[in-house]
DNA sequence: ATTATATTTCAAAAATTATTGAAAGTTTGA
DNA sequence: TCAAACTTTCAATAATTTTTGAAATATAAT
């Protein structure tokens, strides 16, 4: 396999794995771009390499932003913006699972929560709704709460954990 | 909140949900109902419940029955057939858990892998190229790896780790 | 074998989501 | 201040995904 296959491939297959994640093709197709190249690029650089529009880029760069987890950068005497990545993937890892949670899953946390302390009116389809959406309510937040475990620990504690956790 | 209230208001939070898992929003609803439901349903039921088509209520119901959350089960005498979910959530997001990762991370790997054995020709793009798809690689791996530890564990054992990580 | 009941299939329609491109807006240097 | 270089906005359009519904198929009781 070519560099320039390759690279293809990986954009692209970051790209389509862009939902796994909650953001849309182009934006992670755009991060993946960003990602393997060794120096900023503009928009221009970008559209071209993608075969996208001007404007796309624009608003998909500016949701990256929004993320975390692309950068603007100006270069002293050029007009134009340039663009970069997150390259740590740990903060990557640690930004994605905190706009996650923010986004998505606290919101629904709270929906759970309120929708488990409903008045119990004895029947069985209440107690059932009561019952099944406090566990859910619990793994949810336990599993909330382990990401928010990651999130805040220095740049190994991830990979130490998981080390013991796999032993 | 009334029981009816807050049955549509969970119904409809997982149903958008849905995305998060890889499953769209009436494949989610329908989980939704049955796991909150205390008896299994008809087709019937579940059609007018969430005015939905005969025909996106088949397929639907299919696909969670492939995705192995529902179940099919038949009543002696009763000509129709009846479906109900998987009510453990333990084992609901071990069997999530399962599937995602052979849906989409194992494949992805294989890319990754790929991507990031070709040949180095010695050019800084490339060297990038196959270092970041690496670290990549690296991370998704581990990641996928606790998942699989968790998948085959007991019924007891994530609680208990997450405990242990939290405490 | 026939009928009544239940389920599946799939082409067409609807709904949703993503993308374009041109006009409006900004910024910088002269 | 003006004009060139660049970016943003957003209504229109395109692409994709979801949903419908009616015909085809299956099943079980008589």
């Amino acid at each position: 396999m070519e560099y320039q296959e390759a690279k293809e491939k990986f954009i692209d297959t970051w790209g389509s794995l862009g939902s796994l994640w909650g953001i849309n093709k182009v934006m992670a197709k755009i991060h993946a771009l960003l990602f393997i190249s060794p120096e900023p690029l503009c928009m221009e650089d970008i559209m071209k390499e993608l075969q996208i529009s001007r404007g796309n880029t624009s608003m998909s760069l500016r949701q990256l932003i929004d993320w975390g987890i692309v950068y603007k950068s100006s270069i002293p005497g050029e007009r134009r913006e340039y663009f970069s990545s997150e390259k740590d993937v740990q903060e990557l890892a640690r930004t994605i699972a905190r706009e996650r949670s923010r986004r998505e899953i606290q919101p629904t946390l709270k929906i759970l929560k309120d929708v488990c302390n409903i008045e119990d009116d004895g029947t069985v389809e209440t107690q059932e709704l009561k019952q099944k959406t406090k566990e859910l309510f619990d793994l949810a937040d336990t599993a909330n709460n382990m990401m928010s475990k990651i999130v805040e620990q220095d740049a190994n504690w991830l990979t130490k954990t998981l080390v013991k956790l796999l032993s």
